[in-house]
DNA sequence: TATTTAACTTAGCCATGGCTAAAAAAAAGT
DNA sequence: ACTTTTTTTTAGCCATGGCTAAGTTAAATA
């Protein structure tokens, strides 16, 4: 069966793959500080996975999903950058809590709660924070946007994406104003 | 730590001590039919149970919550009727579904959830099938109303409450247009 | 009352998914 | 090239919450 905890390994370590700057090797102890658990952790349910054919292991390498390995990383990502869209605009949520309610949430919906609330949101493809949300088929867009640090000064641009990893910050971008859609301009 | 199986039994347990005809006895065979596992099992969780002082055990007797244990049950159980209301009234869900959804979500829910979905639904006070729904305070109503298998022959009525443990039931009343509130006459 | 039956508990096993400590492999520095 | 450091893996432990099989207690029946 497919635990809460597979699922949230297989999520982490998709999001390690593609987030990233580009190929960088999806390792242990990349995986176990991400998941907040020991390096041995990480290896033995990296061992799991590999035994159940939902990734590839190369010892001292790092990790590859395999496509089934994918579909279920897709899944979980699907339901939580609904739920977290539903939280945000049907209850009104604030944008720097709805990653840590979604990341409960999205082990305990069932299909036909994703069919409902994406219907509700519209059939929305991007999430509250910009990023692409996955088709039930498991396809996802590949959005590109150039990173604020990567702008040259008196370069104006607009908000797209944020990351959802820092309350604070996304917090902070709340007090500012800052929100997706956003002229910004660098100063320096 | 509360964990979501012990939520499952004090929830199990506080609905044998009341929704029962009245004062019979919660024993541990009733609980494991209840819970769906072996009698054994329901044993090694009583006794832990009772160890962290959420009920008391008299072996071979059975079990009675304190107050500590009725709190949780309570707090579970308040979870589990706004969710389900939440579900019927926001998202279109049928009456025969509601409770499999909510005995998932009931476990995952912040306290932030709770109180945002109370207050879309207007601090209601009864559930989807007419169950009393707890406070916040863990204060919960005796809503005591007669049985149709208690009625004579004739005698008119209104439904006030229906059991959520047969979704069969709930399909085929759904069918015949039978609803909360419905008026309805003992034939024979 | 003696025995049979039913209910409950104990003993001991299993899978899951954490952990630490120690060993092994790879990478980095001298 | 050899040593040191870092990373990864292995080994073995723990808690949770299931299970079966066997023993024990209580209740029912002869």
């Amino acid at each position: 069966m497919i635990s809460q905890a597979i699922e949230d390994y297989l999520k982490t370590i998709y999001k390690l793959q593609h987030g990233g700057t580009e190929n960088e090797r999806v390792t242990t102890s990349v995986i176990s500080d991400r998941m907040g658990v020991a390096a041995a952790s990480a290896t033995n349910m990296i061992k799991k996975l590999a035994e159940m054919h939902l990734l590839v292991h190369t010892p001292y390498q790092g990790v590859g999903l395999t496509d089934a390995g994918k579909k279920i990383a897709l899944e979980t990502i699907r339901h939580h950058r609904l739920i977290e869209l539903y939280l945000a605009q049907a209850l009104g949520y604030p944008w720097d809590q709805i990653d840590a309610e979604a990341d409960r949430l999205e082990h305990a919906i069932s299909e036909e709660f994703e069919d409902r609330i994406d219907k509700a949101l519209g059939y929305p493809t991007i999430g509250a924070h910009g990023e692409p949300i996955p088709t039930k088929q498991g396809k996802i867009e590949d959005l590109d946007y150039p990173r604020l640090s990567d702008l040259e000064t008196g370069q104006p641009a607009i908000i797209r994406r944020v990351s959802d990893r820092n309350p604070e910050m996304l917090r902070y971008m709340d007090q500012m104003g800052l929100q997706l859609g956003t002229r910004v301009e660098v100063r320096e």
